[in-house]
DNA sequence: CGCAACAACCCAATCGATTGGGTTAGCGGT
DNA sequence: ACCGCTAACCCAATCGATTGGGTTGTTGCG
């Protein structure tokens, strides 16, 4: 039967000592002292009256002011190119899992994948004075990164790698390799890809990785064959246009960087009379929850979103404490479904 | 080539003065009066030296301190059941521009729709000292928001309505209603609704629109035509699978509340041998990118999200501004396209 | 000339939590 | 009886910005 804040004014720490008759100091390190008494701070029964009183008026600190003195925010900012891409929306969410677990709040904002807009968000993150950042809209370029590593902020990226900084990724190049094995091994010998963004590693990578993996296996691509694109659903349509439009012979096949590109591009295939997966096969990436549902199942290489998110903070939380930090690759799989069967 | 923070730790307000061999507090005035010094505060040169040294040397004030003294933290709290459900997420991009427009920024959570992390989730929130609240995973059972209002707490819903209230939503009964006249026009005469969850308001008023409407015309509704379901694609795959397995006569349309559910009829429908748009006409709710881009173009009503999401803001201003607010109900409009034409 | 009015500042308290450095009382030991 | 030690606290400064109330010196005006 807890009050909580109800009505009054919020419960500080002056108001819990004023009360049992003790200083705020001694209350504060008594709430900060794990269960054993620090410093020795006070006594067991004073701890055990101050901890129970502080649970009946529901006392939380008040963050501006804890942070005001320590210098810390328990906050992690998180920067994304827009909520609304289904896979960052899935990765921030282990983020804020993972941070919550630290102890950390997050703080996301959307840059658009725009360079002033990734500036302005990133400084107004430590005009808020978080603690580190999570960047998820970094690009291949690595000015931007490398002047934020010069003012010393702490911060790792995820999703996207840039080579010199911490990251938390899926092993894109690996999950493009997945896929050129998999077209491959069923038969098919004229393929295109709608490769993405070309300033995101995501794109690059599993664009190269299918695009070697290709080659190594005896295959060609010829330069027409690999269309970049927006990640989204109208940018898929339209680079697959433009693969059926120019490309001679017509590939059997597309990969598309990004579930939802493969899904504007099922569209501009069925536009063109075509049926998917039985005249063109599709296979995607991510493998988000839409993939399987779809009236023709996408095929699509599964990568870890959340832990890519969590694993991210995980990286830096290691930051924060100072220590050396390791890159990781989450590796991925690939779900064959109608779409390329 | 401004300096910004770089390198040296940050500028404080008294380091400001000191340089200028002034008094913080008027360093203060001076950055806080609009252009006008405000309360003669200081001569016309002196506030543009300040000024200019404050650009210079980057200034930013610390949102800490500045708010441990004024108890504010121009903080917007929002909650959502989750940013991974598309229509939340881009509401959000909708609210965090407006509230940034505002100089306000915002802090975001999911609460899964599950009453425990809700409680939590805004607590959470409170305890960050957030100035107001946006709470757009509302149910209708008004429990929750009737404590939160008994605490004073400024906030205003989004997306989802409780009577009693204020909310910015879309206008869900006039949705439904624009549906049923869609496809009483089309010819259909036997129809369901996959509902969505009954504690939304959103699902509760598109369905009660076009179950009213669709009876004012003059049509009948079975009751195992009104299949309650989650919003996702999943969830809308299994509605559409009890609908085709049990209703008889076999509907010739259905009408999904939600874009994602619509998505997962459309393969519920195909499975069973059927074509979307021929055999079964279906429509869904929100009119999510995907919709028009989809292999069949899916029918949905288009809801303005991103006004939504600003509106709310906008209310939420009111309400801290002690001012009476009147929810809100934007008006959809019904995108027709192949799946029901 | 005298006094009020003002411009242009300065002072110090305040918000709430934290933390390095005391202070006090009680006890053991010699 | 005295010293040292420790447990259990208290004090006060501090973080940075804000704000109600001064304090000067100058000007205006009757």
């Amino acid at each position: 039967m807890e009050e909580s804040a109800a009505g009054g004014r919020t419960v500080t720490l002056k108001d819990l000592a004023n009360e049992l008759g003790i200083h705020p100091s001694t209350v504060s390190r008594i709430l900060h002292s794990g269960s054993e008494v620090a410093r020795g701070a006070a006594s067991v029964a004073t701890a055990e009256r101050v901890r129970e009183l502080a649970r009946k008026r529901g006392y939380s600190p008040d963050p501006q002011a804890a942070g005001l003195r320590t210098r810390r925010t328990n906050l992690m900012g998180v920067i994304v190119p827009r909520l609304s891409d289904l896979v960052l929306a899935i990765m921030y969410e282990g983020i804020d899992e993972a941070a919550a677990e630290l102890g950390y709040s997050t703080f996301v904002m959307n840059s658009r994948d725009d360079p002033a807009e990734q500036r302005r968000k990133t400084d107004s993150m430590l005009a808020r004075r978080v603690d580190g950042l999570i960047i998820g809209d970094a690009h291949l370029d690595s000015g931007p990164l490398r002047q934020l590593a010069a003012r010393k902020v702490p911060f790792v990226l995820v999703n996207r790698r840039v080579p010199g900084f911490p990251s938390a990724t899926c092993d894109d190049v690996l999950g493009g390799e997945l896929v050129a094995d998999h077209l491959w091994n069923k038969g098919h010998r004229n393929v295109a890809v709608i490769a993405g963004e070309p300033y995101a590693s995501t794109a690059v990578d599993r664009t190269a990785g299918f695009v070697e993996r290709w080659l190594a296996l005896g295959g060609a691509i010829p330069r027409d064959a690999v269309v970049w694109s927006r990640f989204d659903t109208a940018g898929g349509r339209e680079a697959a246009e433009t693969i059926l439009a120019h490309c001679n012979p017509r590939p059997t096949a597309l990969f598309a960087v990004n579930d939802f590109a493969a899904i504007g591009a099922m569209g501009a295939v069925r536009s063109h009379g075509l049926s998917v997966g039985r005249d063109v096969a599709i296979v995607g990436f991510n493998d988000t929850s839409l993939a399987a549902e779809l009236p023709i199942p996408l095929s699509s290489v599964r990568s870890p979103m959340l832990d890519i998110g969590r694993t991210a903070v995980r990286l830096l939380k290691v930051v924060l404490d100072g220590r050396e930090v390791e890159s990781v690759r989450l590796e991925p799989t690939l779900c064959v479904r109608e779409s390329s069967a």
